[in-house]
DNA sequence: GACCTGCTGCGGTTTG
């Protein structure tokens, strides 16, 4: 064993010798000494399975053990983004202190009333909970926080990556410092992650005060070979005769998986119902045990649970076609490989997946990349001629062996997230003043970028009286409103994000999943769903339960859904790659000329950023990504402009109204001022943002959804 | 042109 094994508690060694290790990771043994050694913040990276949680809680528990801290309360805090993981971890580090005497209390909706009323009356231990549930004691149990917390020694935050830039981030290290702030000390913070594209933004996130001070322990080496396969296929050709791109996709992915166990991200919830009807038809056809699962958020727990347990336990072939819910979270065991159907959105996202396959010593981990694209007809435009989709998986494959993955963007501003946080510290104390909430949320917490001025308008958009979340009293104390109590009184306050509304399916006892009320859906309609197919027998409406029987045919139902945000760096990465000649390894031949027909087709263009394709209709190459086109594309729409999205492409549609493309684009490289939101686009997208103005919804957007201050630069670069 | 995540307190009933 290694010097650090002896530095651990007594307990701890019996338990790490019990297990039949024959030593410590050498990430393990350099955290124990980071952890021992200082009080430093600590951010500890290693791939999924890498031993991380032991890395953090090895010394922690040991200080808790051989150095107990005076005051009241639980002695370590573990922040975690899934209930799943929550009872996961909590399961681990219960074996981890079965003989220390210390409890472990895994916290969430799910956990029953009496282990969460017995941990109140004696908070001791390691208390894993998640931001929701922690967000419910500040606002029900305001009074009791810091006899809860009073002897906290550390914060351990899982999957850091996941809460970087999102809102629930903003709320959960919003919590973390309005919890130091209770307790009149600084809380030592540990964040855990296997993805993480820029180290200094994350220590930057978890300590905004001092990034510097934020130490850094990475697992070395581990990183087992990767293969990679991209295979191009073409959907809409002339011959009726041929079989659809689809059911060749699915016909290898049949081939290729069947026997074993493995992923399918198929890219929406659409995409796995239509992969995994076809794939369950082939597995039938074929006369075999069905082995083809379909996993998305809309179906039942229980189908969920079943098909994790199908594939953690390993002694049956199991495939899941799913999309993000099995990115990141519980360990559902070694899967062999792991496809993807389209490009994905983003590279983080598909080094999570990738992290899925390879982790047995000497595996290697598998990726194939499946792109469908659309026959090559002499009248296509040029954004499909491009091939926007295969050339996107190519930049995205690129980026994820060049070990890059994309940065968080801290300057948002976060006004949804902020009202929600305004409203809480109320009902955490009762009542607040203006120059307190600004200096408890805004200077200290997360909501850096909002200064008083601004701070102001939000009070005064949510203290209107058309408003009422908030009033202030005589004395000018803050308070909750009428419309703010209520809101704050129901439980589906806790969460910061927004859900649609939904209908349950169910066949008999059985619960399906949920579906988007927005489906036109009657008695005798059929349907797919959950992979299997479905007519409609009773709807009732008003319990919004949908009761269905098996059937033989079906459609697919329309899920809700809204467009991702792509780097600039991918974006760049597509045409760099649509500007070269050498042609990826890992591509098969029909992608490769996919590729090659792509690249003729961008060379026609000469390396002119705007192309005229008819008097009225232009293609602007932005080369930029999500944000910086979408900011051009409101620029052109607020003059009357029509125009269509793609990667790092517009098109534009000019009318009789609109004014001269190129005289336009060169005004505002020039510095001519443009409103943005003059034609009145959305701007409701998160769960708050109806109860703030126009002028403060567009400075919202500005900070996150568009890019003014790069837009005279782009359209220089397009003009010049 | 996308995905995911979360939830209290209390009153009633059943069981030992």
């Amino acid at each position: 064993m290694t010097p650090a094994f002896y530095r651990l508690s007594r307990p701890l060694q019996k338990w790490i010798r019990a297990q039949g290790w024959t030593g410590l990771r050498p990430l393990q043994a350099e955290a124990i000494g980071a952890i021992m050694d200082g009080t430093a913040d600590l951010v500890v990276t290693a791939s999924t399975a890498g031993g991380k949680t032991e890395a953090a809680f090895l010394p922690l528990i040991s200080q808790v053990l051989d150095d107990p801290q005076a005051g009241a309360g639980f002695d370590l805090l573990y922040l975690g983004p899934l209930k799943a993981l929550i009872t996961d971890q909590a399961r681990r580090l219960d074996g981890m202190c079965h003989e220390t005497g210390l409890p472990v209390v895994p916290w969430h909706g799910d956990i029953a009333g009496g282990i969460k009323t017995r941990a109140l009356k004696n908070p001791r231990g390691i208390l894993l909970i998640t931001p929701e549930s922690l967000e419910a004691l500040f606002i029900r149990r305001g009074n009791e926080i810091p006899g809860l917390f009073g002897a906290l020694r550390a914060v351990v935050i899982d999957e850091l990556h996941s809460v970087l830039d999102s809102e629930r981030g903003v709320q959960m290290r919003s919590l973390l410092n309005r919890t130091e702030s209770r307790l009149g000390r600084p809380l030592r913070r540990i964040g855990l992650s296997a993805t993480l594209g820029d180290i200094g933004l994350a220590c930057a996130y978890l300590r905004p005060d001092d990034p510097d001070a934020v130490g850094h322990i990475a697992a070395t080496g581990g990183g087992s070979e990767l293969r990679v396969q991209l295979r191009g296929y073409v959907a809409g050709g002339p011959d009726p005769d041929e079989p659809a791109a689809a059911d060749l996709v699915a016909g290898h992915l049949f081939q290729k998986l069947r026997g074993s166990s493995n992923l399918v991200f198929a890219g929406s919830r659409e995409r796995v119902e239509i992969y995994a009807d076809k794939l369950r038809q082939l597995c039938d056809a074929a006369g075999l045990p069905q082995e083809f699962h379909a996993h998305h958020a809309s179906l039942s727990r229980e189908h969920r649970d079943f098909v994790e347990r199908r594939l953690k336990d390993g002694r049956l072939p199991a495939t899941a076609i799913c999309t993000s819910t099995l990115e990141l979270g519980i360990d559902i065991g070694d899967v062999t490989c792991v496809a993807q159907i389209g490009a994905p959105f983003s590279v983080a996202s598909l080094r999570q997946r990738l992290g899925r396959s390879g982790r047995r010593a000497g595996q290697p981990a598998t990726l194939r990349q499946y792109v469908i694209e659309a026959w090559p007809r002499p009248d296509a435009n040029l954004a499909d001629r491009l091939r926007l989709d295969l050339v996107r998986a190519v930049a995205m494959i690129d980026l994820l062996i060049e070990g890059w993955c994309e940065p968080p963007a801290p300057q948002a501003l976060h006004l949804s997230t902020l009202v929600h946080q305004i409203l809480s510290v109320i009902a955490e104390r009762g009542g607040a003043t203006a120059a307190g909430l600004h200096r408890l949320l805004c200077r200290e917490g997360p909501f850096r970028s909002v200064d008083a001025a601004l701070f102001q308008q939000v009070l005064r958009a949510i203290g209107h009286r058309d408003t009422g979340l908030i009033e202030q009293a005589d004395n000018g104390i803050l308070l909750l409103g009428r419309r703010g109590e209520k809101l704050v009184e129901h439980y589906s306050f806790y969460a910061v994000f927004q859900t649609p509304e939904e209908y349950s399916l169910q066949n008999g006892a059985e619960k399906l999943g949920t579906l988007p009320v927005h489906n036109i859906l009657a008695p005798g309609s059929l349907l797919i769903f959950s992979g299997r197919r479905w007519q409609v027998r009773e709807i009732h409406a008003e319990a919004r339960v949908i009761v269905v029987d098996p059937a033989k045919a079906g459609v697919v139902p329309d899920f809700d859904s809204s467009p991702g945000l792509i780097h600039d760096r991918v974006i760049q990465r597509m045409f760099h790659i649509l500007g070269d000649r050498t042609v990826p390894v890992y591509l098969e031949p029909l992608a490769a000329a996919l590729l090659e027909q792509a690249r003729s087709s961008y060379s026609a263009l000469g390396g002119e950023r705007i192309h005229e394709l008819s008097p009225r209709a232009f293609l602007l190459m932005t080369r930029r990504g999500t944000v910086a086109s979408t900011t051009l594309a409101l620029a052109l729409q607020s003059v009357g402009f029509r125009v269509q999205l793609y990667d790092g492409v517009l098109e534009v549609l000019a009318t009789d109204a609109t004014p001269d493309l190129r005289a336009f684009l060169t005004g505002i490289a020039r510095g001519a001022s443009v409103d943005l939101f003059a034609h009145d686009p959305p701007l409701c997208f998160e769960k708050f943002h109806p109860f703030l103005t126009r002028p403060l919804l567009e400075q919202d957007a500005s900070s996150s959804r568009v890019d003014l201050a790069a837009l005279a630069g782009l359209c220089k670069e397009l003009t010049d």
